[in-house]
DNA sequence: GGGCAGCGATACCTGCTGGGTATCGACCCA
DNA sequence: TGGGTCGATACCCAGCAGGTATCGCTGCCC
């Protein structure tokens, strides 16, 4: 199977229409349709049903949509590694750390610092994304390291470290009656009237269906909290760096939030190693 | 990058000759060169450095070897497990598990036996490996989960739960003068005189260098160690299958083995999730 | 109900490129 | 110094990826 027949099919079953995934690659529908087609041959498995008005995908489909994902990921990787590789050979070695936006800040910072004292350090370069991304972005070689949040983010395929574990606090906006409390309880925040939970876009940029205001990151989802338009539950360290205009109280049976850091499998770089080293240790 | 273009390098990273690599993948050498050669131009990087006497990987070239191994792996897994989702949509669902021969046989069989008696099982197919192709297996398709034992096996890259933990033993011939004792410390076994660790073969099916005769499976390490040749330290469990003329005695400081279960990350079969529940409430 | 629009399949052509053979040029060794 | 080994180069051919034109089916709407 070559990596041109996949990519052709990943699109088509994303798009469910021949026309669509034909444009988005750049090339006319009629190649496309034989391609897949012979794919499905050479497989022996039929992928999609077609009627001349809809396109959907079978079973067979749908486990190649996933694992044909994930092989395309793997070349993607293979391909940006080794540029990065021979630019590492030629003097600009160089770490890609991603993370949440506003997640961990004071870890990260205290772990970079500490990292950066360390003998043979080489520089980290931090890239902050939305939600959901980082996975990808380790997967695909775009980074070599991450620091994930169990358990909102899946650390399946990867080796991981646990950092820290920490409890989460509901963010409301300041002056609202419950911020008098000291501590509450999961119940006592469950369905705050007027102040729904966001919505967050899933990993294909649209939002669920349901109540709650839509927010893309930390920055929005602080200002609709303090318009009252929102509550949050986070984990503990955004308290570092809330707004004033924003208080937060401890919950007592939420579940624990565990900060990990994440690399690729079978990675030998010994860089890598060093910054996990160095993260332990903090 | 196409698959071909990676199929080619890593034989020529593997040969280490052009003329050998070609004959493996069954093309000229004219051809395999001038695709190499193309490969590196896209990159921009150089893999190889070659004298007209001999090739040698570069860095950037060992990093592509690594992982265009996983990604040929990756897309391979995509090819088998499509296939294999056709099939079980047409009446033979099935699951494949590999484990090392001879390791965990009263474990294997009580979970098989515990899975056989849930309501909607499938049929389990057992794979029973060499040393160290487990992990290969799991992650090219041709297996669904595995049984593997750490520390040995390295689990990076898969799902795992816990199955269970257990001490090791020294394995001597019947009669030897330590066989009288209940327990022994790891210095007692460290360097046994005539009887040497066996070496086992690597992945590529060499063995590594130094004293100790070699095995390539339990039979053989046992024969070997009742003709008074070798020694070796094991998991406890092995002692259920011991021959006659064989002893074990419990090692008080070996590092204990982890039996885990393991699959694919992001695999969303069912009947695999059954197989794990059955696993962990063994 | 018939015309129409949307969509995938088919037919057919063309040019790129993957693969083949022949040969060269460098290097080691006898 | 000549033969043997090995990768690179030159050149040719065929297969196939990709393009255009068009067909056939189907749901929709006036």
């Amino acid at each position: 199977m070559e990596t041109r027949e996949l990519r052709y099919f990943v699109a088509v079953a994303e798009e469910l229409h021949f026309g669509r995934a034909a444009q988005r690659l750049g090339i006319a529908q009629p190649p496309l349709s034989r391609a897949i087609r012979q794919l499905e041959r050479r497989l022996g498995v039929a992928l999609l049903e077609r009627t001349s008005r809809a396109v959907s995908l079978t079973e067979a489909g749908s486990v190649l949509l996933r694992e044909g994902r994930a092989a395309l990921d793997a070349v993607d990787a293979a391909d940006r590694r080794t540029r990065r590789a021979a630019l590492a050979a030629t003097g600009q070695p160089g770490l890609v750390l991603v993370t949440k936006a506003g997640a961990s800040s004071e870890l990260l910072s205290k772990l970079l610092e500490a990292y950066a004292a360390e003998p043979d350090s080489v520089t980290v370069d931090v890239l902050l994304c939305g939600i959901g991304e980082q996975e990808r972005l380790l997967r695909d070689g775009r980074a070599d390291v991450a620091l994930l949040h169990r358990p909102f983010d899946s650390t399946a395929g990867f080796d991981t470290e646990e950092l820290c574990t920490e409890g989460q606090v509901v963010v409301l906006p300041a002056g609202h009656p419950l911020t008098g409390q000291p501590r509450l309880r999961m119940a006592d925040v469950a369905a705050l009237p007027g102040l729904p939970r966001p919505r967050w876009p899933a990993t294909d940029g649209t939002y669920p269906e349901g109540p709650g205001p839509q927010a893309r990151d930390n920055t929005q989802l602080f200002q609709l909290i303090a318009l009252g338009r929102a509550s949050a539950v986070l984990p503990e360290s955004c308290r570092a760096n809330l707004r004033s205009d924003l208080a937060a109280v401890p919950l007592l049976d939420a579940p624990t939030v565990t900060t990990v850091i994440a690399w690729p499998p079978h990675s030998r770089s010994q860089a890598l190693a060093g910054l996990v080293r160095s993260a332990t240790n903090v």
